[in-house]
DNA sequence: GGAACAATGTGACAAAAGTCATAGACCAGG
DNA sequence: CCTGGTCTATGACTTTTGTCACATTGTTCC
């Protein structure tokens, strides 16, 4: 990936920055449906978002689901930067809804590009701060919230990150993310339908207005 | 504080990482009750605790409360140091459970010292790495967890941090804590009593055998 | 067009959690 | 000792969520 292409995709790193990046990472790809990380994988690099979306959602040792937030391009995995102080095993898995590519970077550079540039110090912190909120955000739904509401914020949160009114989506996979039923999830968003709130289709949603 | 009192609490401190803290930090004292934090302050330091301990918890626009974890002497807060690059507002409420001791560090100063000293940058990013996993095993319980088995958590989590196994709590304070009623928790407390995992007593809990 | 399969809707029922009401026990202060 | 207040236990009932079972609908492939 040239300089250029790093910079329009993290318009905030310095020359030099992007001359290291451009000289010590390397791209990589991943079609739809690939993992790009697994709980108990021992991290090797930290990965920027470039292209598409990544997944990212926790599992239970009963292989249950449960979404957390999705990672667009111009950003990054929070976790792979963090446990660049001590050789951890990822406690996330992090999976391509579309097909993307990101650029992976080395964790011995992270602690180098630390003290060296100031950009790559400004955009670590604020991925941290990021995910953080992101996390907050998460419990503050699973612990303040009844199902009904976090279905709302799921659908709204998917009209955002995917930029369509229309989510390609099974009330079955719905059910999985969100660790419920599939009839709880089916029966919800019939009533949501009958409120005029969404729009039901076989394999997708159409929202048309939600607070 | 003195210099040996910071390295007795923070043995990995390089010495003039501590000479630094000694000159430039403020030594700050809650009793306990006090609330260290709200949310939607603003942050003007990052806190070490020295002595004490911290409890950690969201709060909803309702009043209702959801604790999250401890901080112990020897641990920061991680939010705080993250929010050093931009001026943010607090997500958190944390109260002193103990009286409680903090080293109070101008937030100006994180951004130095992570460029500065290696024990400091270690020491950060630590945090962070201990914060998040801390977010995650909460999102774990919330998400795939039933009440009863986040009850046998909780109480585990406080017979480890407090060195106990007579926890001095009342049922409607567990409840607040875990967002939930207090007719469930004392439902829940005396099923377990009956199993002869606890003892209970007025105002106080006694552990007897959690797996 | 028919078969197979997956997605969805729905009824019945169960379990978990929450609310309301009330009674008994315990503790502190006068 | 008595009173007031708080903590705990418990029954009745409601709501939310989940499970089971089955029917209907839609899609794809032969």
């Amino acid at each position: 990936m040239s300089a250029t292409e790093i910079r329009e995709h993290f318009p905030t790193f310095e020359k030099e920055l992007i001359d290291d990046i451009e000289a010590k990472s390397e791209i990589r790809s991943f079609t739809a449906g690939e993992q790009l990380m697994r709980t108990g994988q021992y991290f090797k690099s930290t990965m920027l978002i470039v292209e598409g979306l990544v997944k990212v959602y926790r599992e239970d040792d009963q292989g249950n689901e449960f979404f957390m937030y999705y990672l667009q391009p111009g950003q990054a995995c929070a976790l792979s930067m963090v446990c660049a102080v001590k050789q951890e095993t990822s406690q996330i898995m992090a999976k391509a809804v579309k097909d993307t590519e990101v650029i992976s970077i080395p964790l011995a550079y992270m602690d180098e590009w630390m003290g060296k540039y100031k950009s790559w110090y400004h955009f670590v912190l604020e991925t941290y701060r990021a995910r953080f909120e992101e996390l907050l955000v998460t419990i503050d739904h699973i612990a303040f919230r009844a199902m009904d509401e976090r279905l709302e914020f799921y659908l709204k949160k998917h009209v955002q990150t995917l930029g369509s009114k229309i989510i390609p989506i099974s009330h079955q996979e719905i059910a999985d993310e969100l660790n419920s039923s599939r009839e709880v999830i089916s029966r919800l968003l019939k009533k949501m339908e009958q409120l005029g709130k969404v729009k039901l289709q076989r394999n997708s949603i159409e929202v048309i207005h939600l607070s």
